[in-house]
DNA sequence: CTCTTATGCTTTCAAAAAAATCCCAATACG
DNA sequence: CGTATTGGGATTTTTTTGAAAGCATAAGAG
């Protein structure tokens, strides 16, 4: 399961890619907008900027915003940033590699299967972006039918 | 990530799988030779016995062995009994749903994507079974071309 | 019937992680 | 300068996880 802080990283993602055009926006008003606990967001927004995913501004007409476009940011580096490894064990991440404390690797039959698990999720969160989370399917069909 | 708990049970599942022909197996055996503590043991297998998943026998010549045949138990129950939701969010789980607390589902673009996240998974979590974790695919093919 | 061998069940404890809060410093702007 | 806003660590609270202890219960052997 995601946990609250990448729940609410995603929010205030979608929120930032939404008011994109807007120049910065507030930590106070994502807070407000999405009832996110105002410091922990803090720390959120802090977190995706060293990340180099958002950039930040202080002072008056100051505040958040995308530092590389959101289409380029996909979940799973939102997801590994904030959570860390995606796969269901360290001994099939790619990221965060840690040997299995008591089992052989080539022979578990475990971890095949959760191989296989880590690859169909990537597949998925490695393609879709913070810009498709706004630009939604239904959305778009909608907007077919109506043209 | 899977929790230490539902990896242990898996370890335990697969060595009473390879031990189903010999009768019921002590905890204290699988607690030796799979390197879990005995106590935690204890809890994680009388689980899977409340579940149906696992029977049990008291007395000498007692010790745990399967309720159901090994080839019908998938990772997905015993993920969910043991860990829970599978989805990474509750809003889109089928057997742990919760209404999100600050999103409007039908315009949600995040839950679009965990929904084909958690069907990906589910795909193959409710497929592989207890047995396929020892009869592994490498190990067929060596036979297949040994034979 | 009682001794031995096992599991059954509740409770408790400790450690770690998650979530939230607090404080003050640094920076930008007018 | 003074106000608005983020920076960033320290701290606290809560929840979850991992593990252990202890006594209860059941089954079989003799």
């Amino acid at each position: 399961m995601l946990s609250k802080k990448s729940q609410y990283a995603f929010q205030a993602l979608m929120y930032l890619s939404e008011k994109e055009k807007d120049g910065p926006v507030l930590i106070a008003e994502i807070s407000k907008k999405k009832k996110i606990p105002l410091k922990f967001l803090e720390n959120i927004l802090l977190e995706l900027k060293k990340a180099g995913i958002l950039e930040s501004k202080k002072g008056k007409g100051g505040g958040y915003f995308f530092g590389k476009d959101p289409g380029q940011v996909t979940l799973a580096t939102v997801m590994r940033l904030i959570d860390g490894p995606i796969s269901l064990l360290p001994c099939v991440s790619l990221y965060f590699y840690e040997k299995c404390a008591n089992c052989d690797e080539k022979h578990c039959g475990l971890r095949d299967v959760l191989i296989q698990v880590r690859d169909a999720n990537l597949k998925l969160l490695e393609r879709k972006t913070i810009a498709d989370l706004s630009l939604r399917p239904k959305t778009l069909q909608a907007l077919k039918i109506k043209g």
